[in-house]
Order: C-alpha cells, then structure tokens, then sequence
DNA sequence: TGCTTTTCATAGTAAGTCAATAGGAATTCG
DNA sequence: CGAATTCCTATTGACTTACTATGAAAAGCA
C-alpha cells in the first residue's frame, strides 16, 4: 500500500529514539546520522510528532527528543494519525459522484475498511516494532555484514 | 483511507453494469448519464476493467460492456488492482532510508499491513456490493425523494 | 554577557501524480 | 453509407509530495 515517507521517517525517528535514548534525549541530528535521514526534513516531521504528544521536546543545546510514554503505550495509528490523517481517515470524495451506488459504497465499503485497517494499527505497537528490530540487528551482529 | 477517483468511478460502474445489464451490454452513455460520470472518464476507466478481465466489450453500433462472470466472482481486489496498484500492492520507498530500523519496518510491518488489507479485498465481491445498493435503494423508493 | 547548540516557524521549490478533457481512428450494425 | 460506439494517445491544470532555505528563539555554559 501506500505510505508517505514522511510516516516512514517519522516512525524510523520514534523506534530509533525508543532503542537510543537512555532516559535522556536525543537529537536531529543523532538521528540523521544513523539513520541516513535530511537533518531538515527530520525536523519538520518530529514537531508534528511532538504536538501529537508522541514526543517531548527540549530546547537549547544539549536539548532533543524523548518519548512522552512508554512504547508499547504508542500505536500505529497514533503515529499515522499525527502524520498523514488520509492514510486512516475516512474515504472522502469531491462529492461529484451524486448516486445512490456511491452512497452505499460509503456506507458499507469504504467505512468498513477503513475502520479494518484502524483496527490493524491500533494493535502494532512501537515496543513491538523496536522488538522487531532488536531481533533483526542482533542476527545481523552475529554474521558478517557484507553492506559496511 | 485514500482511495482513487478512478476506483471509486470504476467500482460504481460495475455495480451499474451489474444492476442494468439484463444480459445484455450497458454503454458507456447508459452509465454516465445514470451516475453522473464524465463519459470521457469513462472511456479511460472500462478499457482498464476489460484489459483485467472484469469486464468485456462489445464495440461498434450497438455495443457496450459486460460482466465477464458473475457478480460473485468479481472481488474488491480484482477491481482495485485493476485500476490502482499501489493501493494494495507493496509499501516502496525511494531506496534512500538505508537503515536496519527501515528493512525491519519493511519486513515486519509494511508487508503484514498489505495482506491484512488483501483479505479484506478478497473477501468483498461485487454481489455483495450490488446487494447493499439493491437494499438502499430499495429503502429510499419507499420514501419521498427530496432530491430530485 | 556572549557563544554555541539546538529546537521552532515559515516559506519556497522542483518533480511528480491525478482527474479530467480532447481529438480522432477503428469497428460494427442497419 | 452513416450513425453509434469502443479504442487509443496525448495534453492540461491543479494539487501533492519531498525536500531545501533562512533565520528566529531558547537554553546551557564559560
């Protein structure tokens, strides 16, 4: 399907704070670096996570990032919500489509499946998906990394 | 969620095509006119319907489309792929997000989000969808018709 | 205080996508 | 032949996306 990369971004910012920050903040540009992601345009992305309440934000130098909750208290769908509202929202149209087949293909199609696919993101947790990667870059450490 | 005009369109199309067609083949006029869609439009849409198999056509005088099966054999993701791939096909990026914390969105998360919502498509037919129409209007023809 | 580091806010831009339109060729019926 | 209809390709204008640019404001530190 079809997922900004702004989403995208935006979650490699939250896992990658999630794994990094050890009770203290972290920085744009900490994340930029290791994550090869414009210091710029990371900085457009974690405002809108912080004024979702996702992130708090410190000011100044030696300011940054930190998660407001635990992990497994963050969902997907309150990341995508913050981001990009059309991935989840409903189904919307420029209202030309005037039939009553559109109607019922609002009422009874397109609500349901959005409804579907909130479901699905409420049950992913940003814990899980930091789980994920653990896992994935703890196989990766005991082999030879051949994209150094 | 975001859904094409173009499918939107499409999929009002082969309701119309299902509900209209006594057998016989529906044009493109017939459906513009009932559903209040640009038939230039139209003329884009169907030929993409035909090309997936959905639909059949008929040219010349006379002419017009038809359902190549029954309505019940005709699923949400047939027409959905038909005419938008990138609605549920896989989550691509430009390649840039190089990133363990990327690969493990990928792995983990993209691809399970687009089969959840494979099989909510699969499992929606277009009988299903004519049925709900058949229903509201059903209910609506009871009722004074305000917007005439 | 003044310097450095960092977030914050706003604007701009280049490329791409989408919805719709346009014009005309090819096909078939009567 | 002529009317009706699908088929094919191109084009346009508006919108969206993914970034980049500039600089202000805040806060730690010497």
């Amino acid at each position: 399907m079809k997922i900004s990369s702004k989403v995208e971004c935006g979650l490699i910012s939250l896992v990658d704070i999630c794994v990094y920050s050890h009770d203290d903040v972290v920085t744009v540009i900490n994340i930029s670096s290791r994550q090869n992601i414009s210091a710029k345009y990371l900085e457009q992305i974690l405002p809108q996570l912080r004024q979702a309440d996702i992130i708090r934000s410190v000011k100044g130098a030696k300011g940054g990032y930190i998660l407001t909750r635990p992990a497994e208290k963050i969902t997907l769908l309150d990341v995508i919500n913050a981001l990009d509202s059309t991935v989840l929202g409903d189904v919307t149209f420029n209202g030309k489509e005037e039939s009553l087949i559109a109607d019922a293909l609002s009422e009874c199609l397109w609500s349901k499946m959005t409804a579907y696919l909130q479901e699905f993101a409420e049950n992913v947790t940003l814990r899980d998906i930091a789980d994920k990667y653990d896992k994935l870059s703890g196989e990766g450490s005991s082999e030879p990394m051949y994209y150094i």
